[in-house]
DNA sequence: CACCGTAATGTTATACTATAACATTAGATC
DNA sequence: GATCTAATGTTATAGTATAACATTACGGTG
């Protein structure tokens, strides 16, 4: 039975935590969903989703292009966008609309879904929310405008607990 | 007392609608707007605000780009960059992130508010929505969360009422 | 194991989106 | 009209994403 991954009640990870958990966990349950649909997680695949891990910030594809620099032919952009295109069917990264990047899926429990994102405009931490009352309400409004709801993005900027706090003491 | 801009009360416009009132009421409002903060709501930028305001769907700054050939001298890039920042500034347009393009604000009359909209996957057709309720539950989240909200994203992607009936009867 | 068919990755080129930096023109102010 | 600033023009380039085709790795079959 493994310990949820790190993080407050808020969603923000803890400043300081084990953050090699976080990956480990990830790559594993990441493993166990390839493995139950028969979807094979290659050693590319699960390169990239380890370097999305990196941090609870979403990173760009050609950061992650940079980031594969390590192996032994440097790959192209294709390779990237097809190791992504990959890791969002399967839903193991979310794709952050507003800023053009990739973030791993915080919630792999929870079957397919749409994120909630709350994300700081000071660090760069994003957490993914799964609010139910929010949810409630997009599919209210979807409903109450006759709306067939396929997609969502939902994506908040500002500051997050910790930077609002810095900030306060700063001023 | 100018008339309500026609629209059904699930926000999307009707099939058929005097789309050139849409169009010419933007640009009133547009021009008070602009008016009342001295900001210079200059030809290029009306011109740039008629041709967004051209379909109720979003359009990509190329596109615009294309659209504005009619002028003696084709713009480059960041013409058409530039007055949608200053419309975008002024609250005229929205951008819309998963697509990379733009639309007219349909609702002039409320002070600067991030959008919610509804687009439709078959006709492109998009609503923006004004949900109070949406709104409290994202505010509810931020604070539940300790996240000091600034700008918020909010797309909904779907069948819009029309294609929704249109579909059923082609299955 | 040799064979086959498919999925994955490599490779090259290019499309699409956006901005930096500097030159020129148009408008407001005095 | 001189002056200052805001707006637009112009050129070049950065950043994001995909098309098209070649090659390699993999899973199953006989
Ligand atoms: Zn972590
Ligand atoms: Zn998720
Ligand atoms: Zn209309
Ligand atoms: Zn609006």
């Amino acid at each position: 039975m493994a310990k949820p991954p790190a993080s407050n009640q808020n969603g923000f990870p803890p400043a300081r935590h084990d953050h090699a958990r976080c990956v480990a966990r990830a790559l594993e349950q990441a493993e166990g969903i390839c493995a139950k649909r028969s979807a094979q997680f290659t050693g590319l695949r699960r390169q990239v989703l380890g370097i999305i891990w990196n941090s609870h910030s979403p990173i760009g594809a050609y950061e992650i292009l940079a980031a594969l620099s390590s192996r032994e032919r440097r790959p192209a952009p294709p390779t990237v966008y097809r190791a992504l295109e990959f890791l969002q069917a399967h839903g193991l990264v979310h794709r952050i609309e507003s800023k053009n990047a990739y973030i791993g899926c915080a919630h792999l429990e929870t079957a397919q879904h749409a994120g909630q994102f709350l994300m700081c405009r000071a660090c760069g931490q994003t957490a993914e929310a799964c609010d139910k009352d929010l949810s409630r309400a997009i599919q209210k409004l979807a409903e109450k405008s006759g709306f067939s709801l396929e997609e969502q993005t939902v994506e908040l900027s500002g500051l997050c607990p910790a930077c609002k706090s810095k900030n306060r003491h700063a001023a």
